[in-house]
DNA sequence: CCTCGCCATTGACTTGAGTCAAACAACATG
DNA sequence: CATGTTGTTTGACTCAAGTCAATGGCGAGG
């Protein structure tokens, strides 16, 4: 778990369309700049925080692949999300000044630090860096209640469905194929965000394959049928 | 929809301890006055805003009940909550000036309207305001994260136990009794928000009470036995 | 380039919750 | 106070997903 000092710059970084500073001026980047100061590293497999540890900051994935999960006392647990460049782990931690959930790098990985307390103040000073921030966590909102619906109210072949088309488009979004990837977590991690068994994850992949709607082997899938997939998730808007 | 001009004011709430002005000073409740000023009544079964809406304002619950739940476009829907009073609505529309989920009185009820631009600039103001906006938010995302759980990986009877309660505590803070409550909401509503049916959750009553644990009669509850109900929601812990 | 351990697939069987249906209780409304 | 409507309970049956088990395939690390 090592800190780096490397000095790192939101204003020269490729993700600033992407990350934290959308939307900031030239000035309110470089202030930006003096809150973001370091970065660290996070090897496959090891986590970046773990439910109970301090909170301090929120982190931006800069690259890499996370999962975050919470996890009962009785030793169930449940990935709450999947994060890739570009997005923001750790607001869980706000409110009881410590952390709910764990954050495990699932490649090795880079994030920013961004450090709580510095990024209050200077969103006092710019009410620009003030309203995204609130609307970082407002999407994070959004976000759980859309995995509540499908959790609650969707069906296995409907939830994978969701899951890839989700997968995809958010990769696209960061300049990869709409209709290839490669899968950065387990059978079994994609079945406890989606409330199903490992062996229920492989049996629908293979079903899918068998109708034709995705080539699938291993980590590697590529989705031959977008509009099936779709037309799963939400039988009614597509014709 | 009418709202109501009524001059209101946070300091002489008999809520603020439990509400947005939770640990601010004097001086800092004064200011918040500025910003709360007018309330809106809704009446049972109507909507405080529905999703689409534009947004403006947060809401505050002064009395009464509400259920938020998100739709698909095929016409399923899924509650993600129900709010009493002091919580917070309305934290899904920030992200994109619009609502994403509705928000339905489940009896009369009375909210506090905060119009979302003055909170942003009073928070720039006081830090305490501030950091208690951030901690509401992250409250919501660590409460969701904990239905993703409740979804994700328990059985009815453990659901329908962690709702129980869940609501119990809620309305134990609030000075009602430890072991009796009124259910406001339908059992279709119950089960739509545990990821179950109608049928189900009725099911899961009546076997409660055949074990002893609770009395139900229609909508009125009176847990006889919270140990039991703690174990099943967390085998583990409870010796 | 092995090889060991993790991950994935598939089959056979079980089961918890869903579905369909009927009867009944509570409640709002005229 | 009658009445229609909405919500609740319960039973019988079905089925989607879980469980248990065996086999096979990759890839990380020596």
């Amino acid at each position: 778990m090592d800190i780096q000092s490397i000095k790192v710059a939101c204003s020269s970084c490729n993700l600033r369309e992407l990350c934290l500073p959308m939307g900031l001026s030239n000035e309110e980047l470089d202030k930006l700049d003096h809150v973001i100061s370091t970065r660290k590293r996070v090897k496959r497999g090891t986590s970046l925080f773990n439910a109970g540890d301090p909170f301090t900051s929120l982190f931006a994935v800069r690259s890499g692949f996370f999962k975050t999960s919470v996890t009962t006392a009785d030793g169930r647990d449940q990935v709450t999300g999947f994060q890739m460049t570009g997005e923001i782990i750790g607001m869980d931690g706000i409110v009881h000044d410590k952390h709910s959930c764990a954050a495990i790098a699932l490649e090795d990985a880079e994030v920013c630090v961004l450090p709580f307390d510095k990024l209050e103040s200077l969103s006092r000073e710019f009410s620009t860096l003030q309203h995204h921030v609130h609307k970082i966590m407002s999407r994070e909102i959004v976000r759980d209640h859309g995995v509540m619906l499908l959790l609650g109210s969707m069906r296995a072949e409907e939830r994978l469905a969701a899951f890839l088309l989700n997968l995809v488009q958010r990769l696209h979004a960061r300049g990869f194929s709409q209709s290839e990837l490669i899968l950065r977590m387990t059978r079994e991690e994609i079945g406890s965000y989606l409330g199903m068994k490992l062996e229920t994850v492989s049996r629908t992949f293979s079903r899918f394959m068998d109708e034709g709607i995705i080539d699938v082997k291993q980590r590697y899938v590529h989705i031959k049928n977008t509009d099936a997939l779709q037309k799963m998730v939400n039988p009614q808007t597509c014709n």
